[in-house]
DNA sequence: TACTTTTTGTGAACGTTTTCACAATCCCCT
DNA sequence: AGGGGATTGTGAAAACGTTCACAAAAAGTA
């Protein structure tokens, strides 16, 4: 459920603010959504609210973060200290909401052995140790799509379960693997396709 | 449709390699679906295949390009260059595919007047004239969530239709905008979601 | 306590998307 | 030229997701 992050980031919003109680309509309202859907969703994973008077602001955040795996802070590991590499790294987001990386890898020797932010990049050689060795328990690539194949298969080798993909590139992964991909060059393709649907008809 | 593209890149693969036709069962497995959804999918938009033979690789991603307004280049603007927007700036895929950068505005004096790849960085003070200028149809936005949709307004003044939006925050746009959102935070977060519930039950 | 107001939780209706199944069509081979 | 094998295009069925509508619950009011 996609949606639940969205909700999630209005409450700790709300929280911020000093609210202490909200109505599945005013979430829905900040979430883009209706109040029926907010409350099928919440209500599909427990029974979070009060009738007459809304949720407890805090409350569902706290059930929120335990149901999405936000009250703990997962280890993460880099593979690619390119250019969105590098973004994603000095990114302050993700720690903030609990992703750490924990290691950084590249195969280019002028990079290995260069340190970002008090952590030293490591040669992609011996991915399946340094994985292993620091714990790492998701997999962020951000190498170029002809190599990503091969490095998802070192990655799901060295035990990571959980990956998110930068590469134009569809992933095979065994059963149990999950994948996320971030394919910024479709997003831009469904304006075109948006923008090319208005000018001609409809 | 969001799946055409991803037709559209296997064909694009396919074409490479010299490959004169494809059945929908091939396109399905490089697409990461079936063979019905493919063929729905592109019934949708017309008959581009032969019933006993497949689709016409050249012909198929031609279509396919007109569907989705690749057949011609857009120009596109990108406002924030920071870590995020040189990346993208950098990347030569989006080029490739006929989204051409034309100007790249900041807020930031230390920014404005540097010279990136044989564009200079303007002032977002004038961001209106600037995109009516080079006649900007797209606009990426990588700048801070806190200032994003005061961005967004004036690109929309500036007769913008196609927003891509890095800020983790949801966008007000008036009606007959398009707004696309890349959110990796919500990416991880999914990660997270996935990998906690397999640690508990199912 | 009884009544009113508010808002949840949820079965049922509705709409959209995916899958199924098969006749129609095309190429190729003899 | 005609039959065989392959694969599309597409209605119909099934699955899935969203919206509706309302009883049940909570809290305030008198
Ligand atoms: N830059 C962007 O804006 C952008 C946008 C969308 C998608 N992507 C995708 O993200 C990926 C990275 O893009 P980038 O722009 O950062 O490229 P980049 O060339 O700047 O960085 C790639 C890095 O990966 C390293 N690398 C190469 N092979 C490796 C291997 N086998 N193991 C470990 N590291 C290896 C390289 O040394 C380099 O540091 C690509 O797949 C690209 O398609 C990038
Ligand atoms: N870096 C990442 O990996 C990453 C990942 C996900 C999302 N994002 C989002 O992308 C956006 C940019 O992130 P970043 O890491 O590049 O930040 P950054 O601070 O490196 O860059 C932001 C740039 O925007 C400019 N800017 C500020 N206000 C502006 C204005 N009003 N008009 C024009 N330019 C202005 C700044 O001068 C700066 O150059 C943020 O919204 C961030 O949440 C970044």
């Amino acid at each position: 459920m996609r949606r639940l992050s969205l909700y999630l980031r209005s409450l700790e919003e709300l929280e911020r603010a000093g609210v202490a109680t909200v109505s599945s309509q005013e979430l829905a309202s900040r979430g883009g959504t209706t109040a029926a859907q907010v409350r099928k969703d919440l209500s599909h994973f427990g029974s979070f609210g009060k009738r007459g008077l809304g949720y407890g602001v805090p409350h569902l955040a706290g059930e929120l973060r335990r149901i999405l795996g936000l009250s703990r802070s997962w280890r993460v590991a880099l593979v690619g200290a390119g250019r969105m590499g590098a973004a994603l790294f000095e990114y302050p987001n993700f720690r903030d909401r609990g992703f750490r990386i924990v290691t950084v890898l590249d195969q280019d020797p002028e990079k290995v052995g260069k340190e970002w932010g008090g952590i030293v990049i490591r040669d992609v050689e011996g991915l399946e140790s340094v994985l292993r060795e620091v714990r790492a328990e998701i997999a962020i690539l951000t190498v170029p799509g002809e190599v990503v194949q091969e490095v998802v298969d070192r990655v799901v080798d060295a035990g990571i379960r959980a990956i998110l993909n930068f590469a134009p590139v569809r992933l095979r992964v065994p059963p149990g693997v999950v994948v996320n991909d971030v394919n910024m060059a479709l997003e831009l393709e469904a304006l075109s396709f948006a923008l090319a649907r208005g000018a001609r008809g409809r």
